[in-house]
RNA sequence: GGGUCUAUAGCCAAGUGGUAAGGCGUGGGUCUGCAACACCCUGAUCGUUGGUUCAAAUCCGACUAGGCCCUCCA
């Protein structure tokens, strides 16, 4: 399997320490509102990805944080905290909030085919975790205390810019008007470890410390609970292109002071969803959710669909037209597999000869485009049996996860009976060019769910 | 200002040096009482411009346009 790598910008093999295994991290949302399809296409790339190692026969283990510290409400660090505002407006807890919007997430999750990973870890669960690292980090000379506050001290990194590939003198603080400089900082681009001090006193989740009563900084949580449930080498780190800087850089530098070894050999960022004007945020335009596009009448795997037909390195504009067209693109593929015969039939030394095309397709980095025209290229082969054709889609279905075979809806007897009574009664109505009867009762049946479909051979009909 | 990524038909997109996959849409057609389904046909020399090469969408340079990042957004 070959993937890029944002640690070299190349496409690599890959190769896990350990064989046959992957320790997989992914960072998770901050839950203090809902996610939009543009944080949800990130994780789709991740399903996509370790699906696809598991297709290719990896065990993988794989960790997702929950964010439900503190952390801030606008780009900048000005502004309530997150957590905080979230509660606010909802009139919870911060922790009802936390728990209300990690539900909300994985039922977005799962109405996109997401699969949640093995260990889904909150952030305000792991303290012990973080304070160990950052006593070690302290004593070992890689952070201070200064104000109040831990910092992490950058120069002592090794190599601190190497992931992002910024050059430190090109960097200016607070590029951004809402940024302040900290001034309790021995160098602007150091970064909290653990805030006992800081412009949010009104923090509600606080603990206890050795420093003080405080909440540990944000980066130090993906590098806590990766330790404690992966160990000190972690084969893929995944996230949005966002984290490269300052997030993961900073995951780094931490994790491999504290293990005084490499830590992560494989980074693989997800592009962004943008709309027209560009990036995709929550506050600004119109705010995407899966359930909008419910209510708009669209089916979420239609996104799915959308987002498998690019490539999760490309940035993808989203417009309504072009999730009409994916949406229609997906029924008509999911009406040509229903259309299959299921007698078996199987052509192995045929179906094979896909199954290479498609792991190839998921070793050149996940080309998830290429997968689909595989899927399309074996509906199309007229040497397959349909029941082989079956076959390689349902095995396919395992890393594309887009529902493609559905069973056949169970049907009573009685209600059978009815529905070949009925299409007789239209037979002979069209036979007496009793069009007007033969369309009302075509109309009939599908207000019960039931289409009818006429072929050469005579009408069939299908639930709807 | 610096970093980084991208640029192929109306839209999505494959392509990793040998003369442009696939999907959607469009238009035309077959089938049909009509419709739906299905099927057939239908389109681009690859942002611009230099160069390397027998050969470039594919490699190198310049330019243009755009996205993202530069301290806590996936």
């Amino acid at each position: 399997m070959r993937v890029y790598n944002t640690l070299t910008k190349k496409i690599e093999d890959f190769i896990p320490f350990e064989e046959g295994v992957v320790r997989m991290y992914t960072c998770g949302p901050t839950v203090y509102n809902f996610a939009h399809i543009g944080n949800l296409r990130t994780y789709i790339f991740e399903d996509i990805l370790e699906k696809s190692l598991m297709y290719v026969g990896y065990n993988v283990l794989r960790v997702m944080n929950i964010t439900d510290v503190g952390h801030l409400t606008s780009d900048g660090d000005t502004g309530e905290d997150k957590m905080a505002k979230g509660a606010k407006r909802e009139g919870k807890t911060v922790k009802e909030t936390a728990q209300f919007y990690t539900e909300a997430f994985f039922k977005d999750c799962s109405e996109l085919n997401i699969d949640k990973p093995a260990v889904v870890a909150p952030a305000s669960e792991h303290i012990d975790q973080y304070i160990k690292m950052i006593k070690k980090l302290l004593d070992d000379g890689y952070a201070y205390e200064s104000n109040g506050n831990i910092y992490f001290d950058i120069s002592k990194a090794r190599d601190y810019y190497r992931l992002s590939g910024k050059n430190p003198d090109d960097l200016r603080v607070g590029v951004r008007d809402s940024v302040e400089e900290d001034a309790a900082k021995r160098n602007p681009a150091d970064f909290a470890l653990w805030f006992t001090v800081s412009k949010f006193q009104n923090q509600e989740m606080k603990w206890d410390s050795p420093w003080g009563v405080g909440y540990p900084g944000w980066h130090i949580e993906c590098s806590g609970i990766s330790a404690e449930y992966l160990g000190e080498h972690l084969d893929i780190h995944c996230g949005g292109v966002d984290n490269i800087f300052p997030h993961h850089t900073n995951e780094i530098a931490q994790s491999e002071a504290y293990f005084g070894h490499k830590w992560c050999n494989y980074w693989m960022h997800g592009e962004h969803l943008n709309d027209a004007s560009g990036k995709m945020s929550k506050s600004k335009g119109e705010f995407l959710t899966v359930d909008l596009l419910k209510e708009k009448g669209y089916d979420p795997l239609s996104y799915r669909y959308f987002c498998l037909n690019s490539h999760y390195r490309k940035p993808l504009v989203f417009t309504w037209e072009a999730l009409d067209g994916a949406e229609n693109a997906y029924k008509k593929l999911k009406n040509r597999i229903k259309q299959l015969d299921r007698t078996p039939d199987l052509n192995e030394n045929k179906t094979d000869a896909y199954q290479v095309k498609f792991k190839s397709a998921i070793s050149n980095d996940l080309n998830t485009s290429s997968m689909m025209t595989i899927l399309y290229d074996v509906l199309k082969d007229d040497d397959l049996s349909d029941f082989s054709k079956l076959y390689l889609i349902d095995d396919f279905d395992k890393v594309l996860s887009l529902n493609l075979i559905e069973d056949e809806p169970e049907i009573e007897e009685d209600k059978e009976q009815e529905i070949l009574k009925k299409i007789e009664e239209r037979a002979q109505a069209k036979k007496d060019k009793n069009f007007a009867l033969a369309d009302q009762i075509r109309d009939e049946l599908l207000k019960q769910g039931v289409k009818l479909i006429d072929t050469r051979e005579g009408t069939t009909y299908e639930l709807v």
